[in-house]
DNA sequence: AGATAATTTTAGCACAAGCTATATTTTGTA
DNA sequence: TACAAAATATAGCTTGTGCTAAAATTATCT
């Protein structure tokens, strides 16, 4: 039996000492998104930046997704491998990728919103480099509801 | 050889079909965080939950951690684990968890963000659903330049 | 105090994303 | 056309977060 804090032992349930800050219930929910969607938000990541890829090189090489990602060619090479499991994307041995049609209309709807969190965050009053650094990690977290919000706010 | 695209083969160095739509470096160097920090957005949020639990119940037990993340409770013991070996929180086995002044520090500080972070969704506009579950998912992307713009706004 | 319930731990699995090192294929050029 | 460089693929490892099932411990209640 190992020692330790027996502070609280008897019947530990006074609930209510700063009573709950959010309810439990929107916690656990929004709690539920946060694991498996960070595949998710990988998707939005790469599929944007094949989209861009193409648009300035003509055809999305893992090398150059490499470089741009900051992690190694086979990193990016097994992740679009899953992407194509998805169907976000499709590719042949030593050829480029390229977008399916979900993955185009998916890579359209990411651009389209990382380009208003980055209008907004300018509009804002933060500085462009924290913006730019700020709009990466926040926009795979933007509903659609607050994007309206945003939109208003920008355009207003 | 598999057969494949041989789309744009020769030199494909156009580079710039569309332009840069943001600088290169600056894209590689936010996808930088991308990646290992999602570990730090884990232990934000059982920091915040575990101060949360014991400001409530006394008592920052496995089982509610569990309950709240929607979780089984052997995935929190192991994850206390981690946190445990980043200095976070301290334990013994049977029993519950504690912030260490590192940890407590951290708590405060993602606190006063998230609060913040969903007071200004509110401000701007967006229902209060849709703001409580955003805030949860970009409250860890919200640098503190950001922070501030927000503060100015939902103060001003 | 002893039985039972609740909680925590341990063991073992899966999967995603990261890495290095090495082999293979394609591409560019002498 | 061959050879060297560049790019891609494969093998095999790590870490983090998830899971279920079963064992061990602690807590509760008569």
């Amino acid at each position: 039996m190992p020692p330790a804090s027996k502070a609280k032992s008897k019947k530990t349930k006074k609930k209510a000492a700063t009573a709950a800050r959010r309810s439990v219930e929107a916690t656990a929910r929004s709690h539920e998104r946060t694991r498996s969607d960070h595949a998710r938000e990988i998707a939005e990541d790469y599929v944007e930046l094949i989209d861009d890829l193409i648009a300035e090189c003509g055809e999305a090489r893992a090398v150059d997704m490499a470089k741009r990602l900051g992690v190694t060619q086979v990193t990016v090479t097994k992740t679009i491998e899953r992407l194509k499991k998805d169907g976000w994307v499709t590719s042949e041995p030593y050829r480029s990728v390229f977008l399916t049609d979900k993955g185009k209309e998916l890579a359209d709807y990411v651009r389209a919103r990382h380009e208003m969190v980055l209008e907004f965050l300018l509009k804002l009053g933060v500085p462009r480099a924290d913006a730019e650094a700020d709009a990466e990690g926040i926009e795979h977290h933007i509903s659609p509801r607050t994007l309206a919000a945003m939109k208003r706010y920008v355009e207003g």
